[in-house]
RNA sequence: GUGACUGUAGCUCAGUUGGUUAGAGCGUCAGGUUGUGGCCCUGAAGGCCGGGGGUUCGAGACCCCUCAGUCACC
């Protein structure tokens, strides 16, 4: 894997936006980028061509949940995930460490692991690093993650501290697994780990700083967007990033809404992902350039135009916010489909979009634009009002978004 | 015309032997969702309980009358 930042936009405000290239044996992934989150080996609700027609570059997969199932063993007689799933794609997996914190009822912590009560039929596994780094490497996925403990928020100083100190150990273990290991499929693997510290700026910069001394391909940010305010997420992330090489990609986890990635996108970050574009799309909340819309609003029942008039994607280009909420509302497939390709397409817009305004030097204007949107779409959201519409304009993607 | 059954929220219905400010689901309105155990969660609005009279300390429940609907039989 290789990483070059082609270009940082200072023009901005902190002004730290990269656009950078990345370069996997499965294709190049131009940053800054959204990563659609495909736990099980798919992205719910949407197909692999879709994805490919919306400009998805790299889609995460889940250690965690892909080992228990189908199992590590179905996915390497497979010949891999990507072969598995068909998906030729990058893949990146998470290490199952988000499960240490979402499934907090299920596990157990120690120094050597954590222990996993499967949700699924109650029998126990035992996660060490050592073992979190084997099974990525029998999933094969382009880039892999550290083991880590992400600590709940609030949380106090001291146990911060102690998680911090366990996740640079777990770090450790699994570079020297990794180091020692091989890729199985014929392609390179890179190996990145993940930031802590909760929101202790002390603790945060102890973190990056020692992860930075052990020297891998990439660093993560975690441990943020676990019900903390969004200022401590932007604040973190401004922190980190100015503490990691400049060299490395930086990939912010599980960030965030539209105006959290253009925020991070500001201060340094280059890759993200988050269920919010495909999860909300599920239950009913459409992302455009204007804001938020509840599509199954009575509002919209009548309501024949697309969900926005500038947008090129299928769902746009075909359909109409009526028949989108008709099928929300009957919670049709085809609703979560439609939603879904939507959104993603949004999403996938955006940062794109974003770093093409990074490298023409008009990435203020171009946030700050967005910023003013949104809020005065939520000023008068609630209301009976509708400013997700615009007069109509030749659909090309949100053009002149400025305007 | 006779008989039976049914009338409770916009819709479909619960409401125990009559006992505080009548509930649910859906719908409506709104909010939430951030390295996906959840197509999910949370809130709000919305009822002279068909109408009238009576019994009772107290009636959505009991009695009478009446109106409407459904079904059956003439």
């Amino acid at each position: 894997m290789r990483f070059t930042l082609e270009h940082t936009d200072r023009s901005g405000s902190p002004g730290k936006a990269r656009a950078g290239l990345l370069e996997t044996d499965h294709g190049r992934i131009e940053t800054p980028v959204f990563m659609p989150v495909g736990t099980l080996g798919d992205v719910k609700a949407i197909e692999h061509r879709e994805l490919k027609e919306n400009h998805a570059q790299i889609i995460l997969g889940n250690t965690y949940h892909l080992y228990l199932r189908p199992g590590v063993d179905v996915i390497e007689e497979a010949g891999g995930l990507h072969r598995f799933i068909g998906w030729d794609l990058p893949i990146l997996t998470d290490s199952g460490g988000y499960q240490v914190f979402s499934l907090a009822q299920l596990r157990k912590l120690s120094h050597d692991g954590v222990l996993f009560k499967s949700h699924i039929d109650g029998s126990k596994h035992v996660f060490r690093p050592e073992d979190v780094v084997d099974i990525q490497r029998k999933l094969g996925s382009d880039i892999c993650m550290v083991l880590d403990e992400c600590p709940p928020y609030p949380c106090s100083r001291e146990y911060a501290h102690r998680s911090n100190e366990l996740t640079l150990q777990w770090a450790e273990r699994c570079k020297r697994r990794f180091e020692k290991t091989e890729p199985l499929y014929g392609h390179t693997q890179a190996l990145f780990p993940i930031v802590q510290g909760s929101v202790f700026d002390d603790l945060r910069t102890q973190s990056a700083e020692e992860l930075v001394d052990m020297n891998f391909d990439g660093y993560a940010i975690g441990g943020v967007s676990v019900g903390e305010p969004k200022e401590e997420v932007y604040r973190i992330t401004e922190l980190n990033c100015a503490l990691l090489p400049e060299e490395k990609p930086r990939y912010l986890m599980g960030v965030g809404s539209p105006l959290d990635l253009l925020e991070c996108i500001d201060r340094g970050a280059d890759l993200f992902d988050c269920v919010m574009p495909t999860r909300n799309a599920r239950n009913g909340t459409l992302f455009t350039t204007w804001g938020k819309m509840t599509i199954r609003n009575a509002a919209y029942a009548k309501d024949f135009r697309p969900i926005d008039e500038a947008c090129a994607c299928y769902t746009c280009r075909n359909f109409s916010r009526a028949y989108v909420r008709h099928l929300s509302q009957n919670k049709e497939i085809l609703g979560h489909q439609l939603a879904t390709i939507h959104n993603l397409h949004f999403y996938l817009w955006l940062t794109g979009e974003a770093r093409r305004r990074i490298l023409d030097g008009g990435f203020r204007s171009f946030k700050e634009s967005l910023l003013k949107r949104y809020a005065e779409n939520e000023r008068t959201r609630g209301q009976g009002q509708d400013k997700t519409s615009r007069p109509r304009r030749k659909r090309r993607d949100y053009e002149a978004l400025e305007s």
